[in-house]
RNA sequence: UGGGGAUUGGUGUAACGGUAGCACAGCAGACUCUGGAUCUGCUUGUCUAGGUUCGAAUCCUAGAUCCCCAGCCA
């Protein structure tokens, strides 16, 4: 493939980096700009993870800043290794990176502790033995505030001492947790005495049986922000009523003496709306659903939203970026149109792309006046967009392989392509006319036969003869034999979880989001295609060697997107008759 | 219902008291050895009602609608 540059983006302004500017001009934080991506590991990165890692490493690297790749590991129910590998990965494989600045908050349960123990001390927290659900009774509801646990005034030293035991695995699963002591009639509901450990006798990924008690994200992420010196701890919207509370546990522990070595300010909480886009699903949730319940074939199954998924597809992380970066942030929840994504792979490609002729319906034809085992090589453009990226031989005899949407035996009105009678230019080759047509016992077309003028050699008539249709062909004896996948949406709903009341969003799965065309015929300059190289097949669209599924000589590709396609559409809206 | 956010064409996004612009989608046309790419042109918008002002998407007041919060998830 190619190298033409891509222009970079001028990073466009939003609200947050206005207030990055703001902070830098005040001297808010000494000109420092330290941002973080903190995910879960409990799942594969995801096009909306994409949107906010662009933002965060972006943040860094148009301020001269840093930003860390921190992995919030803080319930080991769900989190697991092999989600940390494939999260490094993708962020890598989007083109950042966060040089030595890989933490997880895992690293911060010591100090965490300490600083539990610090506000216990102080009256600030305490030991609660209410069951979840009593908790969860007690905690009021939207408009009635809640009622005190009968343990909230429980003795700092009895706290004290059931907190340590607490930690060395005294109590069962469940029995008790730690709870901030802030107000219990606070409108805002994560202010009413939130939890900040449970126990739970758990094996982590990282720390082992170290720990028997895991502090909840609220009791660790402002903390684990504020260790490591982030001045801009951006999110998305949900967390916004959180921020109170984040900053209720760094100004008391702040108070108390406990604020970290050379970390003289707080972290500034910014929140910005995730993304969203038809005909998909970006929940974790439904993620795992999917491919759990075998929707889909894995997480880098080429329909699904992931970023392994999308790179398996043939998606370039530039292309990701540019659209990561076309969306804007902002506070406002909006849908962004799927097109928008294709349409960002697309202008990528239709730089980069080398062009191939690949025959994915295959339809005899027989060229009557070419001589019987004859052939030659023809020149082709391999990127009419790039000079740079020279020609290349296809070869040419006398019987091809040319798609069965190229021939109609009676034509539709405007129909440009080969019909009896007709003339048309083979890409790179000559003007063919069709003369007869060969069909089986059930009437069904299984030769063209047609002849070509030698005078049209290379695809351009001497005498000024115009033909309105091209289309590309494969020499029958050349071509390798290919599986071609036909990627659609996965849901064939615009809002996948606009379903009747009591259906799930699995009804809106989309029955032809996967269309295999396994027999097709490709030039032959294909059969040595590397995975994850990216071609255009002329007339159909950008196609990537699977990474997974090819065999040597036996290449499978899949469809990243198709090239918009004027005529199906007006196919469509106009069926012929 | 208490609290926190939000609202500009079909979908997004800009305009920071002074001509409502851009992208995608849609429509029409030009050009073309990809019905691709490219290039033209067009349609469609400031949630509502009042107010301030020479002038309001922007400021004020009231209302409407949508999103988030009652996990020992993140």
């Amino acid at each position: 493939m190619s190298s033409a540059p891509l222009n970079p983006a001028p990073p466009a302004s939003d609200f947050i980096r206005e207030i990055v500017a703001q902070d830098n001009a005040s001297g808010k934080f000494a000109g420092r700009v330290i941002t973080r991506f903190p995910p879960e590991p409990n799942g594969y990165l995801h096009i909306g993870h994409a949107k906010s890692i662009c933002l965060n490493f972006g943040l860094a690297q148009e301020n001269a800043g840093r930003c860390h790749l921190r992995f919030d590991d803080t319930n080991p129910a769900k989190e697991d290794q092999e989600y940390v590998d494939s999260i490094m990965e993708d962020v890598r494989w989007l083109g950042f990176d966060w040089g030595e600045h890989l933490y997880y908050a895992s690293d911060y349960f010591q100090r965490l502790y300490d600083w539990a123990v610090l506000l216990t001390g102080a009256g600030l927290a305490y030991v609660c033995d209410l069951s979840a659900d009593q908790i969860s009774r007690m905690r009021g509801s939207l408009t009635q505030p809640g009622t005190p646990s009968p343990h909230r005034d429980r003795p700092v030293q009895e706290n004290l001492d059931l907190l340590e035991r607490m930690r060395n695995g005294e109590f069962p699963d469940g029995a008790r947790t730690l709870r901030a002591k802030i107000d219990m009639a606070s409108p805002n509901l994560n202010l009413r005495d939130p939890v900040m450990y449970r126990i739970a006798h758990a094996e982590h990924h990282r720390t082992g049986s170290q720990w028997c008690i895991y502090p909840m994200y609220d009791w660790a992420h402002g903390q684990s922000d504020w260790i490591e010196g982030v001045t801009h701890s951006i999110c998305t919207l949900e967390f916004e009523n959180h921020r109170p509370l984040y900053n209720w546990f760094v100004d008391n522990i702040a108070k108390l003496g406990g604020a970290p070595a050379n970390v003289s300010y707080r972290p500034q909480q910014s929140e910005f709306a995730r993304l969203n886009l038809t005909y998909t699903v970006l929940s974790k949730r439904r993620l795992l659903e999917l491919v759990k319940g075998g929707h889909v074939n894995g997480w880098d199954d080429p329909r699904m939203p992931t970023l392994s998924a999308f790179r398996r597809r043939g998606y370039t992380p530039e292309a990701i970026g540019q659209f990561a970066r076309s969306v804007g942030v902002t506070k406002f929840d909006s849908v962004i149109d799927v097109s928008r994504l294709e349409n960002a792979l697309r202008d990528d490609m239709n730089r980069r792309a080398p062009r191939r002729m690949g025959v994915l319906d295959p339809l005899k034809l027989v060229i009557d006046n070419y001589p019987e085992g004859q052939s030659e090589e023809l020149d082709a453009i391999n990127n009419p967009e790039d000079p740079a990226a020279g020609t290349r031989k296809i070869p040419f005899s006398r019987v091809l392989y040319i798609e069965q949407d190229d021939f109609r035996e009676i034509p539709p009105p405007k129909y440009h392509r080969l019909a009896p009678g007709q003339e048309v230019r083979l890409r790179y080759a000559f003007f063919v006319r069709c003369t007869t047509i060969v069909k089986d016992d059930q009437g069904v077309i299984t030769e063209v036969h047609c002849t070509y003028d030698p005078a049209t050699r290379g695809g351009d008539s001497p005498d000024g003869r115009k033909v309105k249709g091209t289309i590309h062909w494969v020499s029958a004896a050349h071509a390798v034999q290919a599986e071609v996948r036909l990627y659609d949406h996965l849901f064939n709903k615009q809002d996948p979880n606009d379903v009747p009341e009591g259906q799930s969003y699995l009804a809106n799965l989309n029955p032809h989001s996967l269309v295999v065309a396994a027999d097709a015929r490709l030039e032959p300059s294909l059969k040595e295609a590397a995975a994850g190289e990216r071609f255009q097949f002329e007339r159909h669209g950008y196609f990537c060697v699977d990474s997974r599924d090819s065999r040597p000589l036996r290449p499978v590709f899949n469809r990243t997107v198709s090239l918009k396609d004027t005529w199906s559409k007006m196919e469509k809206k106009k069926p012929a008759s």
